[in-house]
DNA sequence: TTAAGTTAAGTTTTT
DNA sequence: CTTAACTTAA
């Protein structure tokens, strides 16, 4: 099992006790030794799995590892812990957070949420948004995070500095309303657990004593928290090994201390150090060209990548005239090398340096026919619909996260607009009390007055459901919200794409619901929430589907693929126009070099390196030269071809604007109601009645003050005449609506539709 | 109270 | 060019 290893892979497999840094050039078959070390350690030094922990950078590499392990060792392969920083530290703190003033059910903000409540704080501390942004702040206190400065430290380092002490009291008060909905923030997940060890040695010598032997990949993208993180632990036993490249750190801008790295020796004086330099991924020209490019960047850990492999095809290079001609030759090329089946789609990836660069690609691979997938951009769990769904599930399952409550309290409408929130909100804070219990209240909130009773039809819904939590599966209790609300209903009335999709995404929910309950032993409300917070888009990588996969060239770390397209090679795009500028352009620019050597680095037979002279940014037309990376490639290694005639451009974008209309239009189950001037109206649809309906008594109430009911012909001034269908309760005022004879179905409120009975 | 309509602002990269 | 933030009509 340990022979198709070569000699250093064998060192660093059998070099189990004491700290081991492993520096492992790209493609040198790291994540082989690691796996193989942990077979090792099992079967051979008959450590128990149980005492194995091995941190990853995404979910996907934790679940790859795991199952390579799997195949490698006969038992006890599931025992091993292998998890991502993140995901680590939330289990933990799920388990002991309550001895630092949290409760074990907290939620996990992303970045929508954070804004949110950095949106609340600045109101709070009458602090202009327009000076400095929401971002602004949240940025400051992440790095803060990033370094394990707590508000205290923050506001002792501000000294006699205004601004710094500004940014230390939005700090302080972010945090107070984080304690008080019980959540954290992504870079809290970290914070919060080093802060837990600290104070809790019993937390902390029961988890050294437990992770014996520890694994940390790609080391070099760890920050300070996260190395605080992994030196407590091993601590004790010393026995940490850490791979990683100091030429592949890319993260410096999310704290990543490069340091980590580069004195690992220091921190660890008996650290043993293997250097893995044979490359078994790519080609000669293509390792040549990584290793020129990155050649240029100084204070390297010195090392010499070197291969094997065949010489291989020549670098591909071309500079097109316009942004629509590469993705159109990549397209183009990709079919052609698909056609003669020389590589499937799925061997193929189109990289970039800004999400923005997909869009003229997914054009192209709509027209030209090729399956593909967006790796990034707008999270799948970030989306709408996704997220007031998982608003009601957070509701259900902590109802101290306000910023949860606040976003589904009127969806769907239930009449309690901004007015009610905020008087309710002033409530609570007077009170001392969380939101929703102020909801729980509503009665005694005088300011609140007639919208109380759907203030406790509300309550009374998310009571319920919290009851059926604990009753019925996951999946079932989705299930029942959905319909309870109407979401899904309301979307099918609207009969539009986007509906669609977004009735697509919602399914696509529930698949993830279903998925879960059938690999977790013991699925809970809390648990998926968790797992749905922590994951990347790379983890839904699917190596079995055939497409070809475009992302951004740090979502790529990590991966390879045969065929390689380096897309946008421009100065200003990529090295990025901000570090060309930037007051410290040499580092920075240094680290775009680290992110294009990533990038060469991917392809394993056939590298494509392309740029064009004009795009559109922004809908602004921007002129770039040919990236600087790219000339620091031997020529000798590249082929480069003139480029393309100009063509009509017009003819292609009408190409594919009737290409994507036919792409979405699949046949829609469901009704479809041709309502004009449609009210956003959930309580037409499934059992809404019990949140927003009108009761019979109401229904008289209405016909006096109205002088109108359902089911009476009335008569409107600019619609003509027409039959009452329907009349609900919204707000002050009644929303009805009416079939008129030549006018359609139209909804309108009663004070200005201003009918009259016939 | 809602939704359509208008205007202003903003883009690296992400667990 | 898209998205969020504001204005205004019903």
């Amino acid at each position: 099992m340990y022979d198709n290893l070569n000699e250093k892979q064998k060192e660093a497999v059998c070099h189990t006790e004491g700290p081991l840094l492993i520096l492992a050039g790209a493609g040198s078959g790291k994540t082989r030794v690691l796996t193989h070390r942990a077979a090792y350690l099992i079967e051979e030094k008959g450590v128990n799995p149980y005492h194995i922990m091995a941190i990853t950078f995404t979910n996907k590499a934790a679940g790859e590892m795991r199952e390579r392990i799997d195949s490698l060792v006969d038992y006890g392969a599931e025992s091993i812990w292998v998890s991502t920083f993140h995901a680590a530290c939330a289990r933990i703190l799920r388990r002991y957070i309550d001895r630092i003033g949290f409760e074990t059910n907290f939620t996990i903000y992303d970045a929508d949420d954070q804004k949110q409540l950095m949106k609340d704080v600045c109101k709070r501390l009458e602090i202009d948004t327009k000076i400095h942004k929401e971002r602004y702040f949240l940025n400051a206190i992440s790095h803060a995070k990033d370094e394990l400065i707590d508000v205290a430290a923050y506001y002792q380092n501000a000294g006699a500095d205004y601004h710094q002490q500004q940014i230390a009291r939005v700090y302080d008060e972010y945090q107070k309303m984080l304690q008080k909905n019980n959540a954290l923030d992504f870079d809290d997940l970290l914070m919060k657990t080093v802060e837990l060890f600290q104070k809790d040695r019993e937390v902390l010598e029961g988890y050294q004593e437990r992770l014996r032997y520890l694994m940390v990949d790609e080391y070099q993208d760890t920050n300070t928290a996260q190395f605080a993180f992994i030196r407590m632990l091993a601590s004790k036993y010393e026995n940490l090994c850490v791979v990683g490249d100091d030429d592949q750190s890319i993260y410096k801008f999310r704290g990543a201390n490069i340091r980590n790295i580069l004195n690992f020796e220091q921190y660890f004086p008996n650290a043993a150090v293997i250097k893995l330099e044979q490359n078994y991924r790519s080609t000669q020209n293509i390792l040549d060209a990584a290793n020129s490019v990155i050649a240029n960047n100084l204070g390297r850990k010195e090392k010499a990548l070197w291969t094997e492999n065949a010489r291989g095809n020549k670098i591909f290079f071309r500079q097109f005239a316009e942004a629509y001609e590469e993705a159109e030759y990549v397209a183009r090329d990709i079919k052609e090398k698909v056609r003669n089946g020389q590589y499937g789609y799925r061997d193929c990836a189109v990289l970039y340096r800004t999400n923005a660069q997909s869009r003229l690609f997914e054009e192209r691979f709509i027209t030209s026919d090729i399956p593909y997938k967006i790796v990034g951009g707008v999270n799948f769990y970030a989306r709408k619909e996704i997220k007031d769904l998982l608003a009601y599930l957070k509701t259900i399952d902590n109802a101290r996260d306000d910023l949860a409550v606040q976003r589904i309290i009127n969806i769907p409408k239930r009449g309690i607009g901004a007015t009610t929130i905020a008087r309710v909100q002033d409530y609570a804070n007077m009170q001392g009390m969380s939101f929703y219990n102020a909801l729980r209240n509503a009665q005694e909130i005088p300011a609140v007055g007639r919208a109380a009773a759907k203030i406790e039809s509300f309550v009374t819904f998310i009571r319920a459901m919290r009851t059926k939590a604990e009753l019925i599966p996951l999946s079932d209790l989705l299930k029942e919200l959905i319909e309870q609300t109407g979401y899904v209903a309301a979307l099918e009335a609207e009969g539009t794409d986007e509906a669609r999709a977004r009735i697509e995404n919602i399914e696509e929910l529930q698949s993830k619901v279903a998925a879960y309950e059938m690999d977790e032993e013991q699925p809970t409300l809390s648990g998926f929430l968790e797992e749905v917070a922590l994951v990347a888009d790379v983890d839904s990588l699917d190596e079995n589907s055939d497409y070809v996969v475009l992302m951004t060239l740090h979502s790529a770390k990590g991966l390879e693929f045969p065929q390689v397209y380096l897309a946008g090679m421009e100065d200003g795009l990529f090295p990025s126009y901000l570090s060309i500028t930037s007051d410290q352009a040499e580092e920075e620019i240094e680290e775009e070099r680290r992110l294009a050597y990533v990038g060469i680095t991917r392809a394993m037979q056939n590298l494509s390196i392309t740029c064009a002279k004009q795009r559109m940014v922004r809908g602004e037309a921007q002129y770039n030269r040919v990236s600087r990376f790219v000339k620091e490639i031997p020529p000798a290694l590249m082929s480069q071809s003139a480029s393309e005639p100009v063509k009509m451009r017009e003819q292609k974008v009408q190409a594919f604007w009737r290409a994507k209309e036919a792409f979405h239009a699949k046949p829609f189950a469901g009704s479809y109601q041709p309502v004009s001037d449609t009210v956003f109206d959930f309580g037409a649809a499934g059992g809404a009645a019990d949140i927003s309906g009108t009761s019979g008594a109401d229904v008289e109430a209405q016909r006096g003050k109205l002088g109108y009911g359902t089911g009476d012909r009335v008569v409107h001034q600019k619609f003509g005449e027409g039959v009452v269908t329907k009349i609900a309760a919204g707000g002050r005022d009644y929303e009805v609506t009416v079939q008129f004879d030549t006018a359609g179905v139209r909804k309108m409120f009663a004070v200005f539709a201003k009918l009259k009975r016939i």
